[in-house]
RNA sequence: GCCUGGAUAGCUCAGUGGUAGAGCAACGCACUCGUAAUGCGUAGGUCGUGGGUUCAAUCCCCACUCCAGGCUCCA
């Protein structure tokens, strides 16, 4: 009898396969169409190549193009035909790295004669790059011992950096105690990339790919090393993946905040003022009025007290509260007087809280104190790391800190965490999860157990949410662990909302004090805390998530009245009045230009509730309505009708109760 | 800050080494109309800012400002 190799497949079923068998083997006894599909195959947890002989024993799923594997390692493919192209074209070039990331890869060169790439470049790249793909070249896997190997890449020094450090063990990927060999992948007598594979069998196995842009980059990150330049592309199984995944960027183009906040006259971002400084124009204004009420009404109910703090401080205050120490780079410069006493524009908002804090001696009768404000902080970002609204100079931030004993704390977070997510709800979002941010090894301060029991609250409030939980291990502030809110949107994006950070520092620097039962001074527990995050990225956040179709309760515009001709326009504005009266924003276009322009202008400025009024409305108090979001208008409502029913929306914030 | 690309009328964009053009918007006049663009006309620009080359620069060169996309993803 011949012996033979069994393996297990993830349905639980076991195939026999001759001694020496490999993947491709397997592949092609189950089947025509998966033999041609197999991209790679898991052995036991571990992608390799299909090329690979089977051990005896082994659990073997086969990678398809249409999972999320088989796309990485379609897409990581991809970069090395993107990269042999590149060295094709431009001969000693140096390759880099060219991993796959989310949506899909990038290659990192440096080019001779520290040469850049245009965008012009890309298509004739990508013309190369068709062209190995059309040569169907194989992927060969070879291993090399690590002297081999530096001899091998002896001209492209990023390789040899690699080699050296994944031989001393330094991956902090792996955490192997040092690789004695390293693998490449040869596609043709000019190119082999150093690589830890699995790859596709060969380059006939792509196709459907673009490259999407040029970047500048620096070596492994590090701004004091080079910067090399890199190149953005993506990959999918098919044309009909690619083509959707294209669509669903433009999409995501469509909903700029930044074009349908000038569209929509909600804000700008005057050249005179400087990068990352928005003004907030009337319609924007009313937005941002809405969620502010909002927000103060809900913080009110929570127990919420509110204060006021300054824009700017002398510097004591920042030296005191560590920020100089920390994060002087992300503040603005000093303002210096006269008497030479330093100034900063505010960063954050916490120190300034500390000090009505400590404005007078504490008792535990008065703890928890929460205090709320909306605090207008500057950051002196990064000239290129300002976009729109979502990364800015100046913004507002829902500031809270709450102040508790160490007994108080679990409670304080629990109900934090209940607050933000009712809230956030409130507005639309639906669909959270939550990450919890641990200690940073070697930047934390305080003792290993503050650290500990902090870090178990959080974990035990934020598993008692009942949504996905991810760590962020090492992620937290150097002074205390966090928990953050991210919300997924209309178009599956998630977005960083929510963050709740205990801190053990401040309350230490700034000698917090609090007199307690026991007649003996205590020093608080401090939570941070900000639910929109910054009050300027929610409202871009929201914008984006309604494609600029604010729900009827934040949309400036609520009603806009169309008088069908010049002798019903005093109807409509009497009717526009009566509406006012009961709090709707109302306007009225009069009937200076044909209806179906001012109907179009109307659907344009996505005001929920178009209403026409015409003779017949005249004379039976009624209106047409058109909704938006419907294709067909109501006809003969009447306006008492109307106004209780859009009350209804302003009241459910269009959320079906 | 660094890399790539960009900046022309309020907006979107065309254009040329011989000082500019369209559509939309604005304004005026006419039209008075029942659900996504009525017609005609008028006005609007130091071609981002500053320097340089040139007989001549919006165009070519340099610097700066601002905008967009990157600069976290580990062979």
């Amino acid at each position: 009898m011949t012996p033979q190799t069994t393996v297990r497949l993830p349905d639980g079923s076991v195939r026999d396969l001759e001694v020496g068998a490999t993947g491709a083997d397997l592949a092609a006894s189950i089947g025509k169409r998966l033999a041609k599909d197999a991209l790679a195959v898991v052995v036991d947890g571990h992608e390799t190549d299909l090329s690979i002989s089977l051990p005896d024993g082994a659990s073997v799923e086969i990678v398809t193009p249409t999972t999320s594997r088989g796309r990485d390692i379609l897409r990581h493919s991809t970069a090395h035909v993107l990269a042999q192209a590149v060295l094709r074209l431009w001969p000693g070039a140096k390759f880099a790295i060219g991993p796959v990331i989310e949506d899909g890869f990038y290659y990192d060169f440096d080019l001779p004669g520290g040469a850049h790439f245009s965008d012009d470049d890309l298509v004739r790249i990508e013309a190369e790059m068709r062209a190995i793909i059309e040569e169907d070249q194989p992927f060969i896997r070879e291993e090399h011992g690590i002297e081999e190997g530096l001899t091998l890449f002896a001209e492209q020094p990023y390789k040899s950096e690699i080699i050296v450090k994944v031989s001393s063990g330094e991956d902090e990927v792996d955490a192997l105690p040092g690789a004695t060999t390293v693998s490449t992948y040869r596609n043709s007598e000019l190119f082999t990339d150093l690589c830890r594979g699995p790859h596709v069998p060969s380059t006939g196995r792509l196709g459907h790919f673009k490259l999407m842009r040029v970047a500048g980059a620096y070596w492994r990150g590090d701004v004091s090393r080079p910067q090399l330049q890199r190149i953005y592309g993506t990959a999918f199984e098919s044309k009909q993946a690619l083509e959707e995944h294209l669509f669903r960027l433009e999409e995501a183009e469509r909903r700029d905040h930044r074009v349908l906040g000038a569209q929509l006259d909600l804000f700008s971002f005057p050249d005179e003022v400087g990068p990352g400084l928005a003004v907030f124009h009337p319609k924007g204004g009313i937005v941002r009025r809405v969620m502010e009420e909002y927000s103060r009404s809900r913080h009110e109910r929570e127990g919420y007290e509110f204060v006021y703090t300054p824009h700017v401080s002398k510097s004591d205050l920042f030296e005191i509260s560590g920020h100089l120490g920390w994060y002087a780079d992300a503040m603005y410069p000093p303002m210096e007087l006269d008497d030479g006493q330093r100034y900063y524009l505010k960063p954050m908002n916490c120190p300034f809280h500390i000090l009505i804090y400590r404005s007078r001696q504490r008792s535990y009768r008065e703890l928890p104190l929460r205090f709320f404000e909306f605090g207008s902080v500057y950051r002196y970002e990064l000239s290129g790391a300002v976009h729109g609204l979502t990364r800015v100079r100046g913004m507002t931030q829902d500031d809270a800190h709450i102040f508790c004993t160490r007994e108080q704390m679990q409670a304080e977070l629990t109900s934090v965490l209940s607050f933000v997510l009712d809230l956030l709800r409130a507005f639309g979002l639906q669909d959270f999860y939550l990450e919890l941010s641990t200690k940073p090894e070697g930047k934390a301060v305080g003792s290993d157990e503050d650290w500990s029991v902090a870090t178990e609250t959080l974990a035990t409030v934020a598993e008692g949410a009942g949504l996905t939980l991810v760590l962020d291990e090492g992620g937290g502030a150097f002074y205390g662990p966090k928990i953050s809110v991210q919300a997924r949107d209309a178009i599956g994006r998630t977005h960083q909302m929510s963050t709740i950070q205990l801190d053990f520092q401040l309350p230490q620097r700034f000698e917090m004090e609090y007199v307690g039962a026991d007649n003996q001074r205590h020093r608080p527990i401090m939570i941070h805390r900000a639910l929109f995050g910054s009050v300027e990225r929610f409202m871009a956040i929201l914008v984006e998530h309604y494609a600029g179709a604010l729900p009827t309760w934040l949309s400036p515009e609520q009603v806009r009245v169309l008088p069908v001709r010049d002798d019903h326009d005093a109807y409509c504005r009497d009717i526009a009045r009566t509406m006012t009266g009961e709090g709707l924003r109302v306007s009225v276009d009069e009937a200076s230009e044909p209806l179906g322009a001012r109907i179009r202008r109307a659907k344009l400025d996505k005001v929920p509730y178009v209403l026409v009024a015409g003779d017949a409305d005249l004379e039976n108090q009624t209106v047409g309505v058109n909704r938006r979001g419907h294709a067909d208008p109501e006809r003969d409502v009447s306006v008492a009708a109307f106004i209780a029913d859009a009350l209804r929306d302003v009241a459910n914030h269009g959320i079906d109760a």
